[in-house]
DNA sequence: ATCTCCATGTAACTCGTTACATGATTTT
DNA sequence: AAAATCATGTAACGAGTTACATGGAGAT
């Protein structure tokens, strides 16, 4: 710890970007991307939220990036985790689980749909099948890809840290749809 | 509708109180219960949100309130739905899907263990497998509870709602078990 | 009478999203 | 050169949490 005096506590978000980072250099629009939609990681933010976040994160120090050249040139920034920055990271990991509260829209909606028509009904689910059947189709083309391309690490990799979320990932997106499939069959047939 | 003008939009949380009064009055405190932990909803909300909330309904006229007796007594408002409120109700569950971001943070803390002590990450694990495994002995009972006790109305029925999400609860805890699991005996083992 | 809990409400602050702004790079 | 796009940032606002405040009800 090379910092004194009581800081504030970081929020999650730092340190997801402290995992991105812990995988290699990043810029601040390729953190972006990866924060867009739920890949492996399952933390979403937009581009808004991060660079305020990376200048906190730098000026705490968990954080570099060489100056970007001459001012005229184009500054694409790129950031890389310090060794204060693992230790935080490190540290995160093993505290204690914040009570961070789960809301799920769809859920609510089933829970109220018994106030509208059938249809309605089915076709919201109709529409959120579509939805996770995609993103399950997407995670299995990844984890067929990181298969066949290079070795899969052993556990306590960074390797295997991404597929053990994909893995994650897949069986959500498959007992989601499951439940999806099964509740318009019981509104169909009534049953 | 009997109001005019443009208003803007309620927040989802309008909506969760809406569906739990749909089933029935609630004064606020009971709304707060059912809001707390997990049940069959999975839409988490504090006394301090649902307050102001049930104002803003009021004014709607989605939800209303007979005046509670005489100033001195105490004071526990019981809010009912009105027509205009089941219909609001029943607009929003077709309304197109909120493109609301999810998070995860057990999955961010797995995408980031790669960086501290196998036991550290084995003692995260640990912890997730007793919440989740608690949480599904509890839905499990909820559902023997509500199979034994009354018949389970047919699609379309609150009671089948209620129960809809309920399952999902049930499948959701379980996959998530199986992966914590899964993931533990891959770390011990080292395969 | 006092104390504690219950029920409702308010305030301050953080987190997160949408929209706006700026300049540099590439395209037409 | 003008237009579209990329990359970074800022502003305004809404959502959500923690903490504080008020007063009645029941217990000792």
């Amino acid at each position: 710890m090379t910092s004194a005096g009581r800081l504030p506590p970081m929020p999650t978000l730092a340190y997801a970007i402290l995992a991105l980072l812990s995988r290699g250099p990043l810029t601040g629009m390729e953190m972006s991307h990866k924060l867009r939609d739920p890949i492996g990681l399952y933390w979403e933010a937009r581009h808004s939220q991060i660079y305020p976040a990376l200048s906190r994160l730098a000026y705490r120090g968990w954080i570099t990036s060489p100056e970007p050249a001459a001012p005229g040139l184009r500054p694409r920034r790129r950031y890389e985790i310090t060794v204060d920055g693992v230790a935080a990271l490190r540290a995160w990991v093993g505290s204690p689980p914040s009570r961070r509260s789960h809301r799920d829209e769809l859920l609510l909606r089933v829970y109220a749909s018994w106030v509208c028509d059938r249809d309605v009904t089915v076709g919201l689910l109709r529409q959120a099948e579509t939805r996770h059947r995609d993103r399950l189709q997407d995670y299995l083309a990844r984890r067929a890809s990181s298969h066949t391309s290079r070795e899969l690490g052993p556990p306590g990799s960074a390797t295997f840290a991404d597929y053990a979320t994909l893995r994650r990932g897949i069986g959500f997106e498959r007992g989601r749809l499951a439940w999806v499939r099964w509740l318009i069959r019981s509104l169909e047939t009534g049953a």
